[in-house]
RNA sequence: CGGGGUGUGGCACAGCUUGGUAGUGCGCUUGGUUCGGGACCAAGAGGCCGCUGGUUCGAGUCCAGUCACUCCGACCA
């Protein structure tokens, strides 16, 4: 049998499935593995590594604006989870419940943690008695559980990873500025360490978090026009507050209540990764989170000073970038594709040719170039090559989400783009949760995203009603 | 929760209609030749065929039950 026609594992391509795509490049990537454990999976090291840095960075920026970690229990009894009427409903019908401890039935139910409002609140409440108490800026690095019906890998699963802020303040508006704030950290860090642009906004009553006053939310469009609700930021006034009977002396010697936050991102982000940046040869990782930035393949690596040349060259790096040579004995197209199939940045290439020209060849992830650079100043040129990634990846998603964004002025139009075009789609409304629904149930799936600061004024009239419009809102179909 | 599908070495599958010694490819191990885009040759290792029971001289194959996973719908970071 002819070499070529060896099977290869492929990656099947994203035109011809996305879904299949997607599940080819976690596995392919090892970044997860399916489990034995319904709805859950494994996460690989190297798909932990991704999470690990994703969380460095995260966390740098939430203490650079004061915010301190914490550790809550992963249970709930039923009766802390009940006290907020909005937020049990929203949450109970996926929690998971512990009903025996060790040989014997519990007296009562404790709830597998779906997100830890209530424990916050009932911590709040014993260590909150004075305005100098205030603000309270807590952070939790944690997992939780959501018995979902239907998962996949990063994106859903019945167990995920998350950080949890919450916070307390003595003002309303101190609470609306911090939520903001932290809607803006999130912005912040997908622009600038995932190079995934997005947009941010408010979510209306209908798609906001359970027991929020308001919901913010940051949702970056994949490269196939879905949206992937990438993170969000609540404002809850002083509802769990009064629910929870959290109280504080202020300036003035009355009695308040606290305003408080919630603000979460998941390891969801790395499905974001994942399917805004891929191709059909695998994985494209932003430098930021990148495990390993560079991959040193070295070339005829059996011949004399190649190897030598190569540790040299890894040293060097090693000192300013996340750096792996790939000594072992696969062939150098096996390392090449291998690489490629990781989302590696850029790739090192150092062979004899190579070291006699003193230079090296560098490859980027993103156009797969091959560029000779000199050992000169090689630190310099690779960080340049790493940036130039990092402004490729962000430019190419940017022009993705703005290539399938439409505006639709009418209810025709608005049918038409949802059902012959993938991806957002801005469009008038009324405000009411009717009109949301009768577009979804239309469209067979495009809700409401969010309502984005600066409204553009694109009709009077809702898109679906006629009535006069309130808001801009963006409407797409969702992970 | 409703409707499909699948369980056979690590992975992907064939074998089942018509019962009769467990197969193929990839991967893995060892040795050698290769090495600038997924190398090749040779020799090996690895499976009570999801589980339980039944029919039979004999079950991966037929029957009954059961468990698990998975896809499609309604719900969701």
């Amino acid at each position: 049998m002819a070499k070529n026609e060896k099977m290869v594992e492929q990656i099947t391509s994203m035109d011809v499935d996305f879904a299949q795509w997607y599940t080819d490049v976690v596995k392919k990537a090892e970044l997860a593995d399916y489990s034995g454990v319904k709805g859950c999976m494994v996460i690989r090291p190297y798909g932990y590594a991704i999470w690990e840095n994703i969380q460095r960075d995260l966390d740098a920026r939430f203490k650079a604006l004061g915010h301190e970690n914490v550790y809550m229990p992963m249970f709930i009894p039923e009766s802390l989870l009940q006290k907020e009427k909005d937020h049990v409903e929203g949450f109970a019908p996926e929690c998971a419940w512990v009903t025996v401890g060790g040989q014997n039935p519990l007296a009562e139910r404790l709830a597998v943690r779906p997100t830890s409002e209530t424990l916050f609140c009932e911590h709040f409440r014993n260590v909150i008695q004075s305005y100098r108490d205030l603000p309270k800026l807590y952070n939790q690095w944690c997992n939780v559980v959501r018995w979902e019906k239907t998962t996949r890998p990063f994106l859903r699963t019945s167990e995920f990873l998350w950080q949890e802020g919450h916070t307390m303040h003595e003002t309303e508006e101190e609470a609306r500025e911090e939520t903001k704030r932290m809607l803006g950290v999130y912005r912040d860090f997908y622009a600038e360490s995932l190079a995934i642009p997005a947009y941010t906004g408010r979510k209306t009553e209908k798609e906001k978090f359970a027991g929020a006053v308001e919901t913010y939310t940051i949702e970056p469009m994949m490269h196939n026009g879905v949206a992937l609700q990438g993170g969000t930021s609540h404002f809850f006034g002083d509802g769990f507050a009064r629910a929870f009977d959290i109280t504080f002396t202020g300036r003035d010697n009355t009695i308040r209540y606290p305003f408080q936050t919630s603000w979460g991102v998941s390891t969801r982000m790395i499905g974001a990764i994942i399917m805004t940046h891929g191709d059909d040869n695998g994985l494209i990782l932003p430098p930021a989170v990148a495990p390993v930035q560079v991959a040193i393949i070295p070339v005829a690596q059996h011949k004399e000073g190649v190897l030598e040349k190569a540790r040299e060259l890894r040293d060097l790096l090693a000192k300013k970038f996340r750096v792996k040579l790939d000594e072992s004995d696969y062939s150098t197209g096996w390392k090449f594709s291998q690489y490629e199939m990781k989302g590696v940045p850029l790739r090192l290439e150092i062979g004899p040719r190579d070291i006699e020209n003193n230079s090296c060849v560098l490859v980027s992830r993103v156009t797969r170039e091959k560029t000779f650079v000199s050992l000169d100043h090689l630190a310099e040129s690779v960080e340049k090559a790493l940036q130039t990634v990092h402004d490729e990846l962000y430019a190419r998603a940017l022009e993705n989400q703005k290539a399938r964004t439409y505006e639709a002025r009418t209810r025709e139009e608005f049918l038409d783009i949802a059902a012959n075009k993938s991806g957002f789609i801005k469009a008038m409304w009324c405000g009411e949760t009717e009109c949301e629904e009768q577009l979804k149930d239309l469209t067979g799936g495009v809700k409401s995203r969010c309502i984005p600061p600066e409204e553009e004024r694109l009709s009077d009239v809702c898109v679906c009603c006629g009535k006069p419009a309130r808001h801009m809102v963006i409407w797409g179909r969702q992970y």
